[in-house]
DNA sequence: TCCTTATTAGTAATGATTACTATTAAGAGT
DNA sequence: ACTCTTAATAGTAATCATTACTAATAAGGA
């Protein structure tokens, strides 16, 4: 099953890949796999609410895991994604009730300039 | 200058258009308007925050005066945008100070269902 | 008027994503 | 084990939003 192969690739690493990045990874374990089988176990995992897509500024999506609930801040210029922890789940839940619309997910994202790209600027 | 035409459009309307839909309103007052002016006119202005892009969970991008800040609800099955005012610039301000990122911009969205298409669920 | 720079229209190219199809795998019921 | 039905897959082709490119035009300063 290729579906449970890209989601432990997801929540079990830090990073967040790209659709293609999964891709490549999946390669070395199953040799196989299709790039259309990655996208298509991507979107259904998501609908599924089970991984999250993360819409870059300036950039092809990346996937997160769902478990820890967190804010992101996205660099600008290097593209960096932080994970902002302080916006945990307790935090966020506080959203979940808005008027009387069915949330069923939601994302915070800071755009902004990373201190490393900060540092850049004034050298 | 066709770069105050695209940014009166997105000021002077409620809907959050896309571009392809920027360049139709345009042509009708600038018929001549190429779809490349659009692209690269909308990213200027966002790239100087005059405007602000809503990339929509299983379609593609929007955009969105940015006056009078305020978070998104947008239906995973109608794709409909709407504007939470309850969450104005009052309130999002407290989100600038994020550790001590040097924060431009931020997004709020929630994904759901919407009232809508909650209730066509059940008939 | 001359020169430099910015903007544009029009079109071509890119590339991420989706669609499609034939094949294989999985599972349910006898 | 065997048949039937459905789901998942690999591989490839097609789509289409976006970007890149180029020659032409506009803008603006000295």
């Amino acid at each position: 099953m290729q579906k449970k192969l890209i989601l432990d690739i997801i929540n079990n690493s830090y990073e967040h890949y790209t659709a293609r990045e999964i891709y490549d990874y999946c390669k070395r374990l199953s040799p196989n796999i299709s790039l259309g089988t990655v996208y298509r176990n991507l979107n259904i995992l998501e609908e599924n609410f089970l991984i999250t897509r993360i819409k870059m500024p300036n950039s092809i999506d990346r996937y997160d895991k769902v478990e820890k609930k967190h804010a992101h801040f996205i660099c600008i210029k290097c593209n960096k994604i932080t994970d902002l922890e302080e916006f945990d789940e307790n935090y966020c839940n506080k959203f979940k009730k808005v008027n009387n619309y069915k949330v069923l997910n939601y994302e915070i994202n800071f755009k902004g300039i990373c201190n490393n790209c900060v540092e850049k600027e004034y050298q």
